[in-house]
Order: structure tokens, then sequence, then C-alpha cells
DNA sequence: TTTATAGTTAAGCATTTTCTTAAGTATCAG
DNA sequence: CTGATACTTAAGAAAATGCTTAACTATAAA
């Protein structure tokens, strides 16, 4: 399950373009820290910044060897973060359709 | 399809708990401004600045019937927000099966 | 050992966010 | 008309964000 500050974090980090901009290179394959600022028109601390906002979020994992740090998507965040949103909505269909069989029945259709 | 905007402002809006906790009430039924502030922690213009942002981000939509403002879901931006993670989650996975299938041949398995 | 690479930390600054209280406006009810 | 209700706007404080440059550490290469 997930709480609501790791729902916050994860969805706080996907509110904005460059952090989205890394997740979808990432999902192309790992990659390190260079490779991500490589593409971003902002510093390499910048970046950083935002990796960590990801780390902190579940969405990305990162391991050092030597002095090259590589970065991954963590597939399972962005499941749960999609299953949020995928259960509000078929809260409201149902809600709807529940809303739909009220009027059939009071207008005898 | 959705921009990067458009985007931003969806999962800002869903980076909030009360923001989230607004959605989910709305998910239960259209609602009232005065409903959807009840059982939160803060003044009312405090809502009212929630409420802004969710519709700013096209996730509710609301209309002014007198003097009271309803507000609704709008399951469209659920829905694509819902899917920038999907289509993300999927690109991740079919690089995967690609890597097991390199794998596969490379080990002659 | 010297130099280049890859990343990290820190300080500082502008902007945005999130909330407050106070003071409105526009219905609606009596 | 008078007061209560439902929202709205404005002003402003405190904290969080997103960026910069400068300085530093650790590793690898020459």
């Amino acid at each position: 399950m997930l709480n609501y500050k790791e729902l916050d974090r994860a969805y706080q980090a996907l509110g904005d373009v460059t952090r989205r901009a890394m997740v979808e290179h990432l999902t192309r394959g790992p990659a390190t820290v260079s490779d991500l600022a490589r593409p971003l028109p902002m510093s390499l601390p910048a970046v950083m910044g935002h990796l960590k906002v990801l780390e902190e979020s579940g969405l990305v994992t990162s391991r050092k060897q030597g002095r090259v740090r590589t970065c991954q998507v963590e597939p399972r965040m962005l499941s749960q973060a999609e299953r949020w949103i995928a259960e509000r909505r078929q809260m409201w269909e149902a809600n709807l359709d529940r809303l739909g069989e009220y009027l059939g029945e009071g207008n005898a259709k």
C-alpha cells in the first residue's frame, strides 16, 4: 500500500517537465547522472536536485560504482501512482452507473 | 493529447493531500464548495485556492447557480494523467523484454 | 604524480505555494 | 428591508522550489 506522503512525493515529482523528461529517459534504460543531464538546459547540480526528488519519491533508484552513478526507474512506484488515479476514475464511473440506474427507475424507462 | 503544461498542472494538483481528498470526495458525486471544505482542516479561502488549482489542471469543473457553486470530477483528465504513467511503465517493460531477449540469446538459453 | 572526469555540497536568490485574517459581494429567507 | 448564507477577493507572512555559481571530493587515465 501507499501512504499519502509517498503519493504526495510521487505526484509532486511527476509535476515537473524536467523530472518527467528524466523518467522518460530512464524508461529507455538505465542512465548515469551525466546521461540524464546532457539533454537538459540546466546545470548539473540542478539535475542532481531533481534526481534527489525522484529518488525520495521512490520513482527512481540509483547506485554508485567508482565515480559513476547509474539510475533506474522503479516501475512499482510508477504502477502505484497509476493505480490511485485508476481507482478514483472507477469510483466515479461506479457512481455514474448508480445514478443512471436511479434515473432509469425514476423515469420508468 | 496532453501538452507538458497540462500534465504539470494535473500532477502538481494531485501532489497535495488536500487536493487528492477533494478529488476523492468528488468521485462519490458532485459537491458544493462548502461540502468540500467541511471535512478539511483549513479556512474556506484556502479550499477555494485548492479548487482553483484543480480547475486549472482540468481535473475538476464547477458551475455556479444562485449562490452555490457545484463541483464535479472531470474523468477525462484523470484518464489522461493515468495514461502518461501507463505508457512510461509499458515503455520500461518493453525495454526489459528486449534486454531479456538479448541476454537469452547471449546465454544460449 | 598530474590532470581530467563524474559527481557532490554549499550559499544565495527569485519565484511560487499555502495558508491566514479581514473585508467584501451576491443570493435567499423571513 | 434585514439578516444569514455561500462564496469571493485581497493583503501579507512563512515555507518550499528551482535555479545559479563556486568550491570540493573521489576516481580514473596519462
